[in-house]
RNA sequence: GGAUUCGUAGCUCAGUUGGAUAGAGCAACCCCCUUCUAAGGGGUAGGUCGUAGGUUCGACUCCUACCGAAUCCGCCA
């Protein structure tokens, strides 16, 4: 059995991958080859195309090539020797050709899955995971840049990396949220500068959102430099040299400007994330890495892992297609790979993490292939645990968004625009419920309406941004998922009034056809989260609730749960809902969601 | 030239590690509120899974080539 020690979530598939064993056992009387063990019978064990064929299915195939036995055959010995064994799970057993479908015993299902459902031992079994519990993991996200536009690329990070801290802490990871703020560097110079000689007036407390002003003199800061002619761009570039260095020697009057505008943007960070409902236990800021990573480049220098070339210094990886890894610029200065070394060692030395991911957009691949590549080679066991979480840009209908096209949507106005299609649902309640409540409620929505857009899509996959979607609140979208769980407490609030309690004693007369599928999608949530973690996809979290939310919709509609035939039957519905409303609520709390009690 | 990702219905996307007849949401058309919240449910229509080969009992899934979209590859982060 301590094959499938990982698998204890699913005790259905694991007896009957046992019962498989056994049977394939007796039909290769008595000599199995070693290829077929208890862990192939448990992934042999797949979900039917449709649901009316079974509960799960077993092609038999691979079977009948191992044991040189026809197929169909093979189907048949094993339907008689499962049949035979006398599993409690087994309901019935259907051959179909050379598949044999499986319908569980319902009673066995809703009998050990409901009752741990409603009392949140389901929600454990995952996290009871003893190598996982001894497993750190560091996950570094967000990582904005101060002194320039937080825009809603940036709000898909800050979502993807919430949602996976809080997949990795259900399967019981040791989860340190890290973020790594950008507060060094020739963007900011670039907006001082701007700041400094080409804005007319200057940043007063009169300025209503400082971080998006300085934002806006990064941009202008850009457009002044690009429109310039080569003379003017020497002497621009020049100035602006000239502040970067103050900054680094951390005196004057630009010194002394940095501190107070970089403080404007870490408050305004500090808004997002509790807007979101994201906390991070640790800020790293590149500031603080600037002397270690020099001295990384030194002590390198002097191991002769790194190399002179052209005035610059790095790493040559052109053997492993990986081109040169730039450690320290020709004016001495380190771009922020060089940090990133530095950044990790701290990593792994100070916070003594045994893993190590990065969330980060897939542009930066390849940097992080020479990242990994390096620490590998400069002796970091470690290395090998780090992985990049990288995602797709998020881009507008026409294209690529950019600030210079005007086209870009800084992550404030998402949330604004989100907040305001959301009050206007919300007016049917302005007389019944008071300001506080709207505004909770409001805020609630437009969080779990944007992590939802921002989760639902594979990482990997570029999102269109189109703000009539975003705002459309039908279907595939989080005030769906939210609706049917504020559906469910509306019931059990009548079942309150009317004294109805739920009971676990009659869970065998959910039997109609939209219970025992619903119920099916229920006892699939911990092989969701499990996958979800060990593929780094929230995305296959998100979409499994949707098909979860289907189910309980059809079931809604179907059957009555406060009208039911018997009270029994109202009893075990009501267990049902309750099972239902705890999973959803357990799954968007992975996606970072709330759900409102009502709406 | 090198690295990487994507291509599935008119649009936006799923597809649980190679399984059976390809799945949703928008948009279109038709039904269902005297019944637990219609931000809901049901139905109709819509497909040569970019193209061509290969691997095998079986390929949207894996391999190769090509076509198309995008990102990165020494002084921006």
């Amino acid at each position: 059995m301590n094959q499938l020690e990982n698998y204890l979530y699913d005790p259905a598939k694991c007896s009957l991958a046992e019962s498989l064993y056994k049977a394939l056992a007796v039909v290769a009387e008595g000599t199995l080859p070693p290829d077929i063990d208890l862990l192939v019978c448990f992934k042999a064990l797949e979900q039917p195309p449709e649901k009316s064929l079974g509960d799960y299915a077993l092609p038999c195939f691979r079977f009948a090539k191992a044991l040189k036995k026809i197929p169909n055959q093979m189907a048949e010995e094993l339907k008689r020797e499962l049949d035979a064994s006398s599993n409690p799970w087994i309901g019935s057993v259907i051959l179909k050709g050379a598949f044999l479908n499986i319908f569980t015993n319902q009673k066995e299902v809703s009998k050990n899955i409901i009752p741990l459902l409603i009392n949140g031992e389901g929600y454990k079994l995952l996290s009871s995971h003893s190598t996982n519990n001894k497993t750190k993991v560091m996950i570094e996200f967000s990582q904005p840049n101060t002194h320039k536009e937080f825009h809603v690329g940036h709000g898909r990070n800050v979502c993807l990396g919430d949602s996976l801290c809080r997949i990795f802490a259900y399967n019981g990871f040791n989860v340190i949220p890290v973020n790594y703020i950008g507060d060094e560097g020739t963007h900011i110079a670039k907006c001082l500068w701007a700041v400094e000689h080409y804005t007319g007036e200057p940043l007063t407390e009169k300025v209503e959102n400082k971080a998006e002003w300085l934002g806006q003199r990064y941009v202008e800061a850009n457009s002044k430099l690009k429109d310039a002619d080569d003379e003017k761009k020497i002497q621009y570039n020049i100035e602006i040299s000239a502040i970067l260095k103050a900054i680094e020697n951390k005196s004057g009057k630009y010194y002394e400007s940095w501190k107070i505008t970089r403080q404007y943007c870490l408050d305004d960070f500090s808004r997002i994330y509790n807007w979101l409902d994201v906390h991070f236990e640790h800020y790293f800021y590149e500031s603080e890495v600037s002397v270690a990573s020099q001295q990384i480049v030194d002590e390198y220098i002097a191991k002769s892992l790194f190399v002179e070339d052209n005035g610059a210094f790095g790493f040559d990886m052109s053997d492993k297609k990986l081109g040169f890894f730039m450690a320290r610029k020709s004016d001495g200065s380190t771009p922020y790979v060089t940090k990133d070394l530095a950044l990790a060692r701290v990593k792994f030395n100070d916070f003594d993490i045994d893993r190590s991911i990065y969330v980060v957009g897939s542009e930066q691949i390849f940097h992080f292939k020479q990242l990994f590549y390096a620490l590998e080679q400069m002796g970091f066991e470690q290395a090998k645990k780090c992985y990049h979480l990288s995602y797709g840009l998020v881009v507008r209908p026409e294209g690529k968004m950019s600030s210079r096209a005007g086209n870009s949507i800084t992550f404030l106005q998402l949330i604004n625009i989100v907040v305001d299609e959301v009050k206007i649902y919300l007016e049917k309640y302005k007389d019944e419920w008071d300001n506080a409540r709207l505004e909770d409620t409001a805020h609630k929505l437009a969080v779990g309406a944007i992590k939802y857009g921002m989760l639902q899509a594979d990482p990997n996959k570029e999102i269109v941004f189109d703000p009539k979607e975003w705002v459309s609140f039908e279907g595939n979208s989080g005030p769906y998922l939210m609706y049917s769980y504020a559906r469910t407490q509306s019931i059990l609030i009548k079942a309150k009034e009317l004294g109805v309690e739920l009971s676990l004693a009659h869970l065998d007369l959910l039997v109609h056809e939209s219970e025992r599928d619903l119920m099916r999608h229920l006892y699939d949530f911990n092989q969701t989260v499990l996958y979800a973690c060990e593929n780094y996809k929230p995305s296959t979290i998100a979409n499994h609730l949707f098909f979860t939310c289907k189910a309980y919709n059809r079931f809604y509609n179907e059957v009555s749960v406060m009208k039911a035939e018997t009270e029994d039957l109202r009893a075990a519905r009501l267990a049902l809902l309750n099972a239902f409303g705890n999973t959803l609520k357990k799954g968007l709390y992975l996606l970072g969601i709330t759900p409102p009690e009502k709406m």
